[in-house]
DNA sequence: CGGTTCTTTGATGGCCATCAACGCTTGTGG
DNA sequence: CCACAAGCGTTGATGGCCATCAAAGAACCG
């Protein structure tokens, strides 16, 4: 049984827990959270190398998590609806692995970081680390830009509902393809 | 403390644990494993869709972890080294996501699973299904063929000392590109 | 030797990145 | 109100990379 400290919630006594969780959390579970400002559209939540202390939940809006290459280009890894999390996969380094936007208004809460949720840390490690498909696996080749928009489209829409409030670009550089390209996709479509 | 079963193992007490686990491994850390058979070069260790009890610890060789499409086509997920576990993308269902086939003579130990490393099970689904990057992301776009075969190389030398036992075709059914490509870029790079 | 698997090379075509340009919407200041 | 700028969406033209098809060498094994 954990008790929460000041400005701290724990999820078991939050009424929309179930939207980030899936299960019924139980009081006590470990999962202490820590309730966010508000932050605007276009806000930059941290940048990629920043300090990392503790990973955040979405409660409201869209978070896109970016990958800032060498040459200066920005890619986005994912974009993140309520109830997903972000900064877990910097969880093994002191450091931000990419950085986060808002691309609208959003809500987070702070994951309390420190309550013995997972008893090993060498299982943690071994699960951000190995599990995960490597970068550089293709599981959507052979598809053509077309079929990709679409699965894009067909994902996001499984994960919220609220409309896509990114750009045409934005989704090129999720996706690895033109801002044209991703146009021209939305229009063989015939839907937005 | 945990008591290991008959033909269970403590992983402390294994001499080349560090290899599996990265850090010292706690006698009773709740790493206990039983070991397998040695699998021969070809064979399959499970098929796509077969029922999934405990995920597997590769000890030696190398395993490829294979998505069957609809279309019957076979997409390499991961190439699994010594040390590297696979499986556990079917820890919360009751049958395997992917199949598995040795791609050399290799060895592998199973995880009990029933040990309590991870207290919650809300977090351990979270971890897998949200932390990780959605498929679609394309970590690597804006790269050349070339450059995503040496990046696949380089990061298959890091992961492990042995020799490449995969073959020109089963890396592009990985990096989604065509066999003769896969060639064409070998030779570019000038070496193996 | 014949058979199989893997590797390599060449020719051709299509998809998509790139460049260029324009319309649309919103916001800002004169 | 109008001019201007900035951001986003859209369309067209062009070229290059790579998938595909075809075929042949190379290594291995019965």
């Amino acid at each position: 049984m954990h008790r929460a400290g000041s400005n701290e919630v724990d999820c078991a006594e939050c009424p929309s827990a179930r939207r980030c969780w899936r299960d019924e959390v139980n009081s006590g579970a470990g999962f202490l959270v820590r309730r966010l400002r508000h932050v605007e559209a276009g806000e930059t939540l941290f940048r990629q190398g920043a300090g990392f202390d503790a990973p955040l939940i979405v409660t409201s809006g869209c978070i896109a998590i970016i990958d800032l290459l060498p040459d200066g280009e920005e890619r986005i890894v994912a974009f993140r609806v309520p109830g997903e999390i972000i900064g877990l996969e910097s969880w093994d380094r002191r450091v931000h692995r990419f950085g986060a936007r808002a691309l609208t208004g959003s809500t987070l809460c702070r994951l309390r970081w420190t309550a013995g949720v997972v008893r090993n840390a060498s299982l943690l490690r071994a699960l951000l680390t190995k599990a995960t498909a490597p970068a550089g696996a293709a599981p959507w080749a052979g598809l053509s830009a077309v079929e990709r928009v679409r699965a894009f489209v067909e994902d996001f829409r499984s994960r919220t509902d609220q409309p896509m409030p990114m750009t045409r670009a934005q989704i090129g550089q999720h996706l690895g393809m033109a801002e044209e390209t991703v146009v021209r996709a939305f229009k063989q479509l015939g839907r937005h």
